[in-house]
Parts: C-alpha cells; sequence; structure tokens
DNA sequence: CCTGCGACTTGATCTAAATCAAGGCACGCT
DNA sequence: AGCGTGCCTTGATTTAGATCAAGTCGCAGG
C-alpha cells in the first residue's frame, strides 16, 4: 500500500480525466479495496452488480464460459484500467466473469455511489459516454473479425493492436497461447500454426519465445483489413 | 408526407423521451429528411459521420463486407429505430455501411447539433448512455454467439430474440432466409438445415412458408442458453 | 395455362479448423 | 545435475459447416 493513492488512480481512468479534485476524492473515500490471487475469480456473470472496478496492478481477464466448457476471454485488462462499466451503470447483473490471471489490486466504486455521481456531473457523463462509444467501436471490429475472417487474420489484427496499446504487451507476462487462442475464439494448436503462417510470410520473427514485429505492412496484410 | 411528423417520432426514440418539447421541435427543425430504394445504400462505412438516423419507415440493415464479398449483417432497422449512433456521438467515420432493404423514409440529425444537444442537456446525455449500455449488453450476448455456439444455436436464440420482440418480425416481410443466414454468419443452407433440426426437435412448425414458434421451452434448450 | 425467375431445399463434396495424440523444450525444484 | 510439470509444437484424424450442384416450389406476368 505505501503511499498509494486512490485518488492518483481513479485520475488515471479517461472517465475522471475532466473531474473535479473534491469530486475524485469523494468516490475515493467509498472506494473499496480487494487484492487477488492467481486464478482467483473477481466476480462472476450474473451476479448482482460488483461495481466499478479499477485495476491497480496485476492482469485480468474477462470470460464468458460455454456448456461444454470451452471459455472465450472478451478483453484483457491491465493497471489503469477500469471494467465492469456495464453493470455499473444500469445497476443490472455482471455481464461477464472476471478472473485475476496474475496476483492483482482493484479498486471497486459501488453502483450507487457511481450512478449518483453520474446524476451530478455532466462532465462526467460525457466523458463516459465517449469511452463506451471508443468500445462499441472497438467490439464492432472484433465481431467483424469473428464474422467474416479466418483465425490468421483475426491472430494478425490481435498483433497489429498490441504493437502500440502497451496495456498488454504481448511480452514476457502471463499471456501464454492457450489465452490467445481463446480470446480469437481458437484452439492453442491453431495459433501455433497461424503464428508459423505468420513467420513463413515474414511478418514476425521469433527471439527466445518471444514474438517479435517485423514488418507491420506485412502484418496488416495478412489481416486483410 | 401529409400530416407527419418528426417531432413525434423523434420523441418515440427512447433517447428523446424525457427531453422537453422546445428542444425535440429545435432538433426535428434541423433534421434532414431522404426517402431510399429498395437496395438503395444510406451511407458507406469509413464516410464522414452521416449523423444520427431515424426510421421512419422501411426496414434498413447495417452490415460489413470482407474482402472476399461476403456479408455479415450487424443490425436490422424498423420504424421507430434509430441508428449510427456511434458516429453521431464522436463525429469519426461511419462504422458499417447501411443499406435500404425495402423503401424507407430516414430522418437525420447532423452530428454537430446532436452533440451540442448533449453538452446541454443533462437528462439527454444519460439516456443515451442508458441506450448504448443496453447496445452494449446486447452486442455481448452476440459475441457470445460468434465465439461459443453452433449454427442450430444461433439460429435459436434469433429466433427467441425476435418472437418477443416486434421490431423485426419473422413474418411476411423481407427477412428471406438468405438474411438471417447473412446476420448470424453462415449460408442459407445452414439455415435450413438448422431449421429443419429445430422443427425435428419439435420447437417450430412450417406453415406455408411461415416460421411459426410451438415451444419456447424446447427453442430455449436448443439455444443453449 | 404456361413460363420463367427467385428463393428455398436437399444431397454430394470439400475444407478450415477442432480434436486427438505424441513428443520436445524450458524452467523451477530438490 | 536430474527430474517434473506446463506449455508449446507438430502430425494424424475428425467434424461442422461451406461450397458446389441439382432439383423443387410458389408466384408474377404474359
Amino acid at each position: 500500500m505505501s503511499d498509494f493513492s486512490v485518488s492518483t488512480l481513479l485520475r488515471q481512468l479517461p472517465y475522471f480525466a475532466q473531474v473535479a479534485d473534491d469530486f475524485i476524492n469523494h468516490l475515493a473515500a467509498q472506494a473499496v479495496h480487494r487484492t487477488f490471487q492467481p486464478d482467483e475469480a473477481i466476480f462472476w456473470e450474473g451476479e448482482p452488480s460488483a461495481g466499478l472496478c479499477a485495476v491497480e496492478y496485476g492482469r485480468i481477464k474477462a470470460y464468458k464460459v460455454s456448456p461444454d466448457g470451452h471459455e472465450y476471454i472478451l478483453r484483457f485488462f491491465g493497471p489503469g484500467d477500469s471494467f465492469n462499466e456495464l453493470a455499473a451503470l444500469d445497476g443490472a447483473a455482471n455481464p461477464v466473469n472476471t478472473m485475476a490471471m496474475t496476483e492483482a489490486s482493484v479498486w471497486m466504486i459501488h453502483t450507487a455511489v457511481f450512478t449518483a455521481a453520474l446524476q451530478e456531473d455532466h462532465q462526467l457523463c460525457l466523458a463516459v459516454l465517449r469511452g463506451l462509444v471508443g468500445r462499441v467501436r472497438h467490439i464492432v471490429g472484433r465481431m467483424e473479425d469473428l464474422a467474416l475472417r479466418p483465425v490468421t487474420a483475426r491472430l494478425a489484427n490481435f498483433l497489429l493492436n498490441h504493437a502500440e496499446a502497451a496495456s498488454a504487451d504481448l511480452t514476457h507476462p502471463a499471456i501464454t497461447r492457450t489465452l490467445i487462442a481463446n480470446h480469437l475464439a481458437t484452439t492453442p494448436e491453431s495459433i501455433s500454426r497461424s503464428l508459423r503462417v505468420l513467420e513463413q510470410a515474414g511478418a514476425i520473427r521469433f527471439d527466445r519465445q518471444q514474438i517479435l514485429i517485423v514488418a507491420l505492412d506485412i502484418l496488416r496484410d495478412q489481416a486483410k483489413l
């Protein structure tokens, strides 16, 4: 904990960038802190809203599970990310399962506190709206991927997205191939083969377990954008 | 046009339910009207924002096309629906293509007008936020479908959604099997075979080209929810 | 009534990707 | 160093669903 400040964490969230200091402090004072072990569930789909969550540290996944046990990961979160906006906004059930992939520290703002803040602060409302619009645009891209593109193109797309976004860098951490597979709605084996295809095409290289992007243009081509 | 009133149309949109009359009239005064022939494009993906669109009459589809010509329909619209909120909200390019499937009449509110309204009216802002949250929840369900469920389950799910929602009823209109196929990211042949499976299972019946839902519970079971 | 067109059905292949099944490699632990 | 244990790779096989190819049905127009 030491000199960590929840206010600072909240301030980093795009939603709260424009919000007055007092307001931030007010919210921060009501935030609830929890830590999680690797593979520990944070909350389950269908449960009453867990409120708005902000990641202090650690890596988290949001996922769905099919009746026959297949996992589909909708999104990864890292430090400075927030999640569960949907339930925090409408007060209905959590839309997905979330789980800590590493040790993680999360601050949670109760639904009632957050919605009250929205009622009061027009700027906050606009910021959340902006954030949500960006989210939907991103999701639409992912749907297009799932509906229209083969595995290799989805993978190329994934690598492109994460080339810039440091949010979930491909480097060492807990981003295993199985995780990528579950995120792209495919299998580890297919990821392996597709990585080989991209390597053959000259888009990427392997440096001792590391995926290195060699040619963005070739990658873009493979992504069929 | 006769005694049709744009204000009344806007008032029906969930976004504008709580907004003051003057404000509605102000927006209505600035709305641009256009009609479209069957199979006529309304706007293209990537073009500058066409603004917020409201359907007076007709049936419209929002869709993406892959490089190899496959079409994926994200959503259908009918009278009283609005679309292109994303571009209207952030002013960036239209996220998808839209096309009139039948003769259609659409009213468009310029992006600048709409965003100005949002700046001014907190209630409007909250209403749009609510609407968007609902949209994302729905989309997440569709993603889960695409990622985790086979065609028959997706189809069962589709039939369930449209059993209540009169918005796009399965009855006579332009909702052909090819359209359903493109909406569920599959082919007309697969839809045909899956319909047969659902019939066999006792979930639906055919009455001269019509799909009739016989047993909601069996359908729910097939949807693997 | 015939004719032709468009959408649906049905069957026969084909194919991308999932599943199944060994190995191999790297790292942590004793 | 020796040895698991996980994760990744690679190959063989299977399968859901796409594609290809005929028909069939219903309807509109002559």
